[in-house]
DNA sequence: CAGAATCCCCGCGGATACTG
DNA sequence: CAGTATCCGCGGGGATTCTG
């Protein structure tokens, strides 16, 4: 799963530690079903450590391996990227979708 | 559509301008459907540009704007990072699959 | 050669309900 | 709180067929 949550989490989970639940309320229109789907494969994958206190309530923690702060460096480069050209791209498809008006074929 | 075949096209297609068949032949595993999918999207976007000449047999070229260039080197980032941390990922993924075996849970 | 159209499968992921 | 289990819809994408 390279998941379109993965991105996401690890930004979510950059900054030091973090709850599952506080993932789950910054992270807009995650369910709790992926959420938990997508930290075992980045645990998986040795992104992320999980770390389980046994208290009442129940505490878990997840935070970024040194490998995983290297990718969002790299993330963060695709990021800038995308803002930098978001206006460029609108336009290319503002611009396509008229040349290209499959709506007005016969109107 | 992110399409999980945009970056091998954008990549196939980083060296001067390519023609159809030659990028399907490229691209292990696309097929002629995806890969016009794709193009279009690309088109669309702005990152790359199409030119069909008037011959028979028919002759289209694709290549990459400036701007899709830009995202290749930002792309060659994480493909480097991906390669330099391939093994430790294995690794990781041997050691979570056999602490936590599905298969031994009675076996 | 470079597509467009159609059919169809399957797996990603949402909704919901249940536990330690 | 932090999950797991089950059901199920949708659309991404493969295989195939037809054209300019």
């Amino acid at each position: 799963m390279s998941g379109k949550w993965s991105v996401q989490i690890l930004v979510a989970a950059a900054h030091g530690p973090v709850r599952f639940t506080e993932l789950e309320r910054g992270i807009e229109g995650i369910s709790r079903r992926m959420l938990t789907l997508t930290l075992r494969n980045l645990e998986r994958d040795g992104l992320v450590k999980r770390t389980v206190y046994a208290t009442v309530p129940p505490k878990v923690e997840y935070e970024l391996t040194p490998v995983a702060h290297e990718l969002n460096e790299t993330l963060q480069r695709l990021t800038d990227w995308a803002e930098r050209n978001r206006v460029y791209i609108a336009n290319a498809r503002a611009a396509y979708d008229t040349e290209h008006r499959p709506e007005l074929v016969d109107g």
